[in-house]
DNA sequence: TATGAATGAGTGTTCATTCAT
DNA sequence: CATGAATGAACACTCATTCAT
């Protein structure tokens, strides 16, 4: 079971950094299976197809997100408190995993992912357009779609990161920098200002 | 020479659509070939190989941006009429051209890349980042890496359209109301605040 | 075109030597392609797959022994005169092309076979059933099913060239002395006889 | 010991049932593994490999066989009555173990067959070819080498009951008229008739 | 110049066999 | 003894690229 379980994890490791750093399509089966030091065969045990690792792969990253945004919400402060709680959670997943958040970045929007992946995608952004609107009819956000504010803001909010990964120059700031960033900007972003 | 002309653009334009829409592991030559209403053969008479035409392809769209930009840039306009100019003219071309700028998005962080696409890169952000420094050092905006806001601002300013075109409910705006969305978010993104 | 056809007769033919000696899954495609001497890929330009390749095959074959039986069949003759008619055609395919013949003894009962084979296959079982059941009518054939007694007398034919081609020891018999064998047989297994 | 017996009874079993329905190279090992209820590897323990276990099976089912034929043969009878034993226990085993008959039938010109199993069939077929050559002699069975006598009415035979199993459409018949047409047809087959 | 038939290296996937438990 | 997780060679099939026409 320890053993099974260690299987397991090698192989969606491996493809996890895979699939982010390359994409799907780039991405060979035994280039994961050389990666994760399992034979190419063992992966079709684990999973039914490449396909289908992608979206178990995907649900588990969808899922922890999920999660990190549920612990710990401030439901009774302020709507900008509740943002930078959510902006956090994000910047926490982009420091501690930011191959599962960029490869969230680039298959979410994919002809690959099945119905569970979508559905617990869509509680996501459930979850989080409720906040939204909230904010929006207290006067402090933005009037737009909801899902239209989560676009932009996951949009600004992946830009920080893709900076500092790009291979582009500039020293590369450290995490504390990024964060009171992200926070300001991605607040700035959605919240109506005082002329 | 003007049929000449002729299919080569057929086959840029043809290969744009798909390496947008599916990306470009999943997009195969005769594929384009079909579309492009081309020999398979034909398309190494114009690039040397899948990859290039890929190249030819980004360093078009990224000059096409970068002539857009420079096109009656208002260069005594005070930052945020400047910046204004810059989002209106990405805007023009997720209008127009909503293939290459998607295009653009997910294939610029890319192994595929050669020198010269990195090159007509870098001196698009190096026009961008002049107008940031300067509007940095009036206190207009945020201090932070030119690249790092423009990262941040493509995102943002991505994430509209994005939205915008994926199969996501919620009724689409039109395209007026969007260009006013991402002139405020993309500013307010930026934009020092007064307390 | 002549090329075309060319290639496409080569891999047919060597598919039919190969199916017919080792059956449908032991034959690789490679193998296939090797003895053909075409590239593997070639194969996909003439057939979707190697199961389609065993369909244009098989419906190849029984519509050329469909022909022969039909080619100068003596309708004005006794049972007798057209049974051995029927026998001398596939003695003739026999000679001519046994591993078409072994072929579809060894392939026409599979899960591999899709319609239009079936069907074809059905049109040559009914044109004989019909003289079966004519010869009944007229007390000189066993009352049987037809289909049956088509089954036995197909079955007792390929006996005779299987023992033929087998690695069985037995100098091997020449073709006219065969045929003189299959003739007798195969009618005194249907023949009503006196006491 | 029992239980060691058991297991083995259950693996041939198992091999045997797939074996016939839908060859050897279609069958996979743990399919079999499956079907006798034991895990794959056992299938090891008791043979060396797949092509060991259908060598097994085949001289097991020849060997049943032989037996059969032997079992109460009417020495002292006429060649019908001898013959007509043979065929006779053939309907039987057609009757009690039908994939056995059909094994032997698909697979005993084949290439996977190792010298032992070659040589029980062949003291199966000498056995028989000594009654033919006696009947031959006594002038009732058509002059012919034994050996091509008994493809013959081994392919006959077979047809009926392959008839019987097809698809086919057309009413089964039951047992005993198969066997009355066996009995006939396959003595038709071989006996000289009078003009 | 333009073509598309031909290619074969490379893909995702299967399965006979092994071996640690 | 019995197991089944693990393996990797081999499979059917795809596709970027070439080249004879």
């Amino acid at each position: 079971m320890n053993r099974l379980l260690d299987k397991r994890t090698q192989i969606v490791e491996a493809a996890l950094e895979l699939f982010a750093q390359q994409g799907f399509d780039a991405t060979t089966v035994p280039e994961i299976a050389t990666r994760a030091e399992v034979g190419a065969g063992t992966i079709y045990r684990y999973f039914t197809s490449k396909e289908a690792l992608l979206n178990a792969l995907f649900q588990d990253k969808i899922g922890w997100l999920y999660e990190a945004f549920k612990r710990d919400f401030p439901h009774d402060s302020d709507m900008k408190s509740r943002w930078i709680h959510i902006i956090d959670r994000m910047h926490q997943m982009a420091k501690l995993d930011w191959d599962a958040l960029q490869f969230i970045d680039t298959h979410y929007y994919v002809r690959l992912l099945d119905e569970q992946s979508i559905a617990i995608h869509n509680q996501l952004l459930e979850f989080v357009s409720q906040h939204i609107m909230a904010g929006q009819q207290a006067g402090v956000l933005k009037p737009m779609e909801p899902l239209l504010m989560i676009s932009i803001t996951f949009g600004a909010f992946l830009g920080i990161h893709k900076y500092r990964h790009g291979q582009r120059t500039g020293m590369p700031r450290d995490h504390e920098q990024l964060q009171s960033i992200a926070r300001q900007c991605c607040w700035d972003l959605i919240a109506v200002h005082a002329e």
